[in-house]
DNA sequence: GAACAACGCACC
DNA sequence: AAACGGTGCGTTGTTC
């Protein structure tokens, strides 16, 4: 396993031009590369080994150094990554060491077939419990290895940083590691990567074929897909999104205020610190001689619906809702932005059992959006475009239930959509209740809920949700036989393919749960297929896309391109183009901000 | 002191 | 027989 030097520099990278396929792994001396995180190492796998390039010249915590003839200039970077120009690279979590290769301008990789293992690794089981390198490594026959989380822990090698948390966050330094620890540990993970590239190709490659001989449609279009999709996001992240970081300021402050007041109150109420645990609660509402509510296991329950519309109730919803702004949001965001008051999120592309993406570090996907609670602050208002662009938003009209009705073929109600009327009101009309309840329902139905849950959410009583149900069933029977012929798939087969390919597992103990993970993985494989759209139409633009909700792209439009934006939104109606009823999709924009928003037509 | 479960709440 | 799906992240509280 070698160490590259001064002097074989030269010759590995030659040799490079031998081969094909590589794995690749960066060392980076944290986990942020836009808040000053740095790589310090590439490790390079070919079939035959694994190269460890150094760049750090500097100590490690004992003080020594790394030989002298193994710290090379950064400078190589380009000429390194050039080598592998054409070539298939596997890389574990692709967009993060991508990331560290452009905040280096190295863009290389960009001529190369990058596979995420990750992304992929998704495709091969939807249902694992974990998709980290050493989980699918596991997979192959690589046992964990934890040498450098457990010497990093050993020794300390980390700082608290205090981002006005309770808990402080931890930065590892993984540049004080001795060297032969990590460049061990490095040279490692690049062969993982390597051998888990080989067989995650090959295993998808089986799968597809197997598909085929089921006269399923082939897998390989969604593996392409993904791998299509990685260097999409890869520029959504690294463009990033700006925030108007003094209005971010206001509203922390200000809900700082809020909950420090409540607190107060609290005290001069009950005589106790406020704190949002079962503790402090059960003894407040003691204290008031109040009553409470109790989890299923028999726990106190101080959730929302619980909490008696009462001055303590009360205190305890409002301290909540201005915490959870303070912290989960506002602040967050403040730390996380970059000197430009940027945001680069992180889209999981292995993130969902579903197919669809999760968001972290922030996780941008769960914004409040502050539809009947007003807020001085809404959330969405730190979002800001640049100069000279404006924030466009064009989002699905109800997805899932039309690839539901879609996929039933339940021609009536489909008839009724296509004549104007909105899901819910055709499928009222169609089963002669009024629109909450077949909304209601057909959220029931996508969710895989049960008679109870339905007479909670109605507000009746259970036999009358039970009927509610029958009578569901008995109109939409194309929608009631399309659900059992897919539970009863996953239960012969094992797993069920959607309408592209996808492969989605039997869940372990719930195949009710199949008809949700169908259809929201369809709904997941289209706004994909869009994203992919959009990505090439907007290339040759200044216009970029921002962020993706599930059902909604947020891209940021230059001020110059707006002809672009009818073509946004046909590429998105158009994503799925066999559906029998239409796929439409409405657009906002906004000037200011991303709470701000404003029907694009009426322009 | 760290790791884990449970809870609670923001989104689609 | 019934089962409300998919996330991330902050907290408290328990356990080792």
């Amino acid at each position: 396993m070698p160490v590259v030097t001064k002097e074989t520099a030269d010759l590995v990278v030659r040799s490079f031009a031998d081969y094909h396929i590589f794995g690749l792994d960066l060392e980076t001396t944290g986990l942020n590369p836009y808040t000053g995180a740095k790589l310090f190492s590439l490790i390079i796998s070919t079939a035959d080994e694994d190269y460890y390039f150094n760049f750090d010249g500097t100590p490690d915590h004992l003080g020594n150094l790394a030989p002298y003839n193994t710290v090379l200039p950064l400078r190589l970077l380009p000429y390194i990554i050039t080598a592998l120009k054409g070539g298939t690279v596997f890389i574990h979590n692709a967009k993060f060491d991508q990331k560290f290769l452009l905040v280096e301008e190295v863009l290389a990789l960009n001529s190369c077939r990058v596979i995420c293992t990750y992304a992929l690794g998704r495709l091969v089981n939807n249902l694992l419990i974990s998709y980290s390198l050493d989980a699918l490594g596991k997979l192959i026959g690589y046992e964990k290895d934890d040498s450098v989380e457990k010497y990093i822990t050993k020794h300390k090698l980390y700082t608290k940083v205090d981002v006005g948390k309770k808990s402080p966050r931890k930065d590892k330094h993984y540049n004080l590691v001795p060297f032969d620890i990590i460049s061990n540990y490095g040279m490692r993970d690049g062969r993982v990567c390597y051998e888990l590239g080989i067989y995650i190709l090959t295993r998808l490659e089986e799968m597809s074929e197997e598909q085929i001989k089921l006269g399923l449609l082939p897998l390989m279009p969604v593996v392409e897909r993904e791998i299509e999709l990685t260097p999409v996001l890869l520029d959504m992240e690294h463009t990033g999104i700006k925030i108007n970081r003094a209005y971010t300021r206001e509203a922390y402050e200000y809900q700082k205020d809020q909950y420090q007041e409540i607190e107060q109150k609290f005290y001069a109420l009950t005589g106790l610190d406020f704190e949002d645990g079962r503790k402090t609660l059960t003894a407040a509402f003691k204290k008031m001689g109040l009553e409470h509510g109790y989890t299923e296991k028999g726990n106190p329950s101080f959730k929302d619906e619980l909490l008696p519309d009462n001055t303590l109730g009360n205190l305890i919803r409002d301290w909540r809702h201005s915490y959870k702004l303070a912290t989960t949001y506002y602040k967050n965001f403040l730390d996380i932005a970059d000197d430009n008051d940027v945001i680069h999120c992180n889209f999981k592309q292995g993130g969902t059992s579903t197919g669809r993406f999760s968001c972290s570090e922030p996780n941008l996907q769960n914004v409040p959006k502050h539809g009947e609670d007003s807020n001085k602050y809404p959330v969405r208002s730190c979002f800001i475009p640049r100069e000279d662009y404006f924030f466009l938003m064009v989002d699905y009209d109800q997805m899932e239930y039309r690839l539901l009705l879609d996929l039933a073929g339940e021609e009536e109600i489909i008839n009724k959509i296509k004549g104007g009327l909105d899901v819910h009101t055709a499928t009222a009309e169609e089963m002669d209740v009024d629109r909450f309840a077949a909304k209601t329902l057909n959220f029931m139905l996508l969710y895989g809920g049960g008679a109870q849950k339905l007479a909670n959410a109605l507000g009746t009583n259970l036999q009358d949700a039970k009927a509610k149900k029958n009578k569901y069933f008995r109109t939409l029977t194309k929608v009631k036989s399309i659900v059992n012929a897919l539970i009863n798939t996953v239960d012969r087969r094992g797993f069920v393919t959607n309408r592209f390919g996808r492969r989605l597992q039997k869940p372990v103990e719930g195949s009710y749960k199949i008809p949700n993970h169908f259809i929201q993985g369809g709904c997941g494989d289209i706004v994909k297929i869009a994203m992919v759209e959009v990505a090439k139409l907007l290339r040759p633009y200044k216009s970029r896309m921002l962020l993706q909700i599930h059902d909604e792209l947020l891209i940021e439009l230059h001020k110059d391109e707006k002809h672009l934006v009818p073509k946004i939104v046909k590429a998105m109606q158009g994503a799925y183009k066999e559906i029998s009823l239409p796929l439409t999709a409405g657009t906002d924009y906004s000037n200011t901000n991303w709470y701000d928003k404003e029907p694009y037509n009426e322009k």
